[in-house]
DNA sequence: TTGGAAAGTCAACAAGGCTGACATAAAATC
DNA sequence: GATTTTATGTCAGCCTTGTTGACTTTCCAA
């Protein structure tokens, strides 16, 4: 995988120093850490953390996903999850509906309270990510994402592709 | 900033939809899992956590850093760092030489031990990184890079091109 | 020389991961 | 119909890694 580095579009064989890589590994600490400081900036307002984030996201993402998808996507064991989701369904955030076809199921959805949090964390993410891409411009854009697509776990990698393509 | 778009280099106005900068939030997301991975794993064998990775990375980094340097780096309180230290201390990953100059400062260097499980940990993640480059190809690198620098805090950009200053 | 600032340490608490054990209901299988 | 599996939820307890508050030692400047 990738030994040649002459694919369809490679220039050559890449070579990558240590010290590239480095600067490399640096640049995903440090930019992870200006990706996540808005979205906490406002949950501190709320007494909500970054798992409560996550959740609303990826209901608002996909309304009526049910816990256990949650769980493949987040990541975390049902027990993490729940005490997330209990403290978001008690304060009116998120609604939890029995499955009509499997009862045992929950389909979660985003209430209006739970819509109006979520919109103002990703409005805010959404700002810096935007002044980012305008900043670095349309072809860094795409190696950005290619890069990023490429890191990912091919498990995790199926997670996103299989989001991205239901909704694009 | 960035409001026209079209600064040097730039192709012309950008049209980002929420779609497509959602598309970059979950690429973020999903990399920023695959990226901590490797070392992870390698940690839980030596019942050490990220927070022991972060300190080793950026101590082999700039040796003889000071505790406060890294505090700034990492961006953590002074106690929680402090306890991670004083593992990796008294395991003898790491040694704590009082300053000579200010003798209140501590001047933090890898022993023989910790360089060697430093370069375990960064020897799987640049194995990723490379991975990565390599099947995206150098011209999304340049891009990947850009954009995330773009997307650090300034404080935070500041401190990443401090770094890269040092070594490049 | 004394008072404040800086660096580091100790103690205690909170968020959010984890495992393990167990309960319930519904679906699937035998 | 009985049994097993699946989906979910809950309780208890632990760990890592953040936090704040209080304290010591050292340095420096008024």
């Amino acid at each position: 995988m990738a030994e040649g580095g002459a694919g369809p579009g490679g220039e050559s064989l890449l070579f990558l120093t240590d010290e590239q890589l480095r600067k490399g590994i640096e640049a995903m600490f440090f930019a992870y850490r200006g990706f996540t400081a808005d979205p906490d900036r406002i949950l501190d307002n709320y007494a909500y953390g970054r798992a409560h984030h996550r959740a609303l996201h990826f209901i608002h993402r996909s309304p009526g996903t049910t816990v256990n998808n949650l769980l493949g996507i987040l990541g975390v064991t049902k027990q993490s999850l729940n005490r997330v989701l209990r403290t978001l369904i008690e304060d009116g955030l998120v609604e939890s509906r029995v499955g009509r076809k499997d009862k045992r199921e929950r389909h979660l959805f985003l209430t209006e309270k739970g819509a109006q949090l979520e919109r103002e964390l990703s409005d805010a993410q959404r700002a810096r990510m935007r002044a980012a891409y305008r900043a670095a411009g349309p072809a860094a854009v795409a190696g950005f994402r290619q890069v990023l697509e490429a890191m990912m776990d091919p498990d995790l990698r199926r997670q996103y592709q299989t989001i991205k393509d239901t909704t694009s």
